[in-house]
DNA sequence: AACACGGGGCC
DNA sequence: GGCCCAGTGTT
């Protein structure tokens, strides 16, 4: 018997002490998705029995934004060439910039590094294992602390991304998508749905952002293969439309700054010696565009200048 | 709370 | 061509 089967047939008798059921259905959607998860899970690389905290952290800042397919080769490469924060610490950051590529949002990967070298600093080369400690290094938000506390080091955390948002919006809230933002109300609904002992909301962490990925998608979801479909809220409420879709923009691409500034990273990162801004323009029609996005990214510490103006990638 | 911040793949 | 992706830091 599984144990998803056992809390089904113990429900009758499951203590309910707001009256509301609740706890008797986050206890069944836990104990369904944690089992359907033993069977699902994918075989990505951070989640080996040999994996370490700062190979997990590398994951979950290279997975911000980046989808999970991009990011397992560069995590391999990463792996091998920086295994440990003091490697990454020590390395030039042209190199590190090179290394993350076209993953995206460049300056995760300044802020990777900048978090080795604390790490080094402040904890003698070793990942810390509290959401405190984690949150205070560079580039290390909620979500981030919290992944690294449950997936390294297998102790309690409410680990809440676009995967587990979009799966308690729909199984427990009864709606399409979660709202444009993070709510604290969905911060105190996540927090109320994960268990209480450290491996049993570690376990909880994984699946329910499993189950958001190969699942129960933003896009098209499979609620076929759903093992929570017959406890779904949205599904029970006959799948109602998303009710701020008006509100979600979408984020222009084509000929803006940000498109602009990817440019001039890719060109530097190829680059084997400080180039001329008349050869970025020639990247870039637009030369008052070219100009806001060179000052941006020497503003931000992914580019320098040299004293003949020429731009490169910062050396340390 | 709202913005800025990459890039690729899929429908 | 719009939408989405294991978010973070700043204003």
């Amino acid at each position: 018997m599984t144990v998803a089967e056992a809390v089904r047939g113990a429900r009758g008798s499951t203590v309910d002490s707001d009256g509301t059921g609740a706890a008797v259905r986050h206890e069944e959607l836990r104990a369904t998705v944690v089992d359907w998860f033993e069977g699902a899970a994918r075989d990505l690389p951070w989640r080996a029995a040999d994996r370490t905290p700062y190979g997990v952290l590398v994951s979950e800042v290279m997975l911000q934004q980046t989808p999970v397919v991009r990011v397992e080769p560069a995590w391999h490469a990463w792996m091998e060439q920086w295994p440990t924060p003091a490697d990454l610490a020590a390395a030039p950051t042209a190199e590190v910039l090179r290394a993350w590529g076209r993953l995206g949002y460049p300056r995760r990967a300044l802020r990777l590094q900048e978090c080795a070298r604390a790490v080094v600093e402040r904890h003698g080369g070793v990942v810390p294992g509290t959401e405190e400690e984690l949150r205070a290094l560079p580039g290390i938000g909620e979500y981030t602390a919290a992944a690294v506390v449950a997936f390294a080091f297998g102790r309690r955390s409410v680990v809440v991304d676009t995967n587990v948002r979009r799966v308690l919006a729909r199984t427990v809230g009864g709606v399409a998508l979660p709202a444009p933002s993070y709510t604290a109300a969905e911060r105190a609904q996540a927090t109320a749905v994960a268990p209480e002992s450290d491996a049993d909301a570690a376990r909880w962490a994984a699946a329910s952002m499993e189950l958001g990925a190969l699942v129960c998608t933003a896009r098209a979801p499979r609620c076929g293969a759903c093992p929570v479909a017959d406890l779904c809220a949205w599904r029970r409420a006959g799948y109602p439309p998303d009710a701020h879709a008006d509100r979600r923009r979408t984020q222009a691409w084509t000929g803006t700054d940000r498109q602009a500034r990817g440019r001039v990273m890719a060109h530097l990162r190829q680059a084997d010696a400080p180039v001329d801004r008349a050869v970025l323009a020639t990247s870039w029609p637009d030369a008052a565009q070219l100009d806001r996005a060179i000052a941006g990214l020497v503003e931000d510490g992914l580019a320098e200048q040299d004293e003949a103006g020429r731009l490169h990638l910062p050396l340390a």
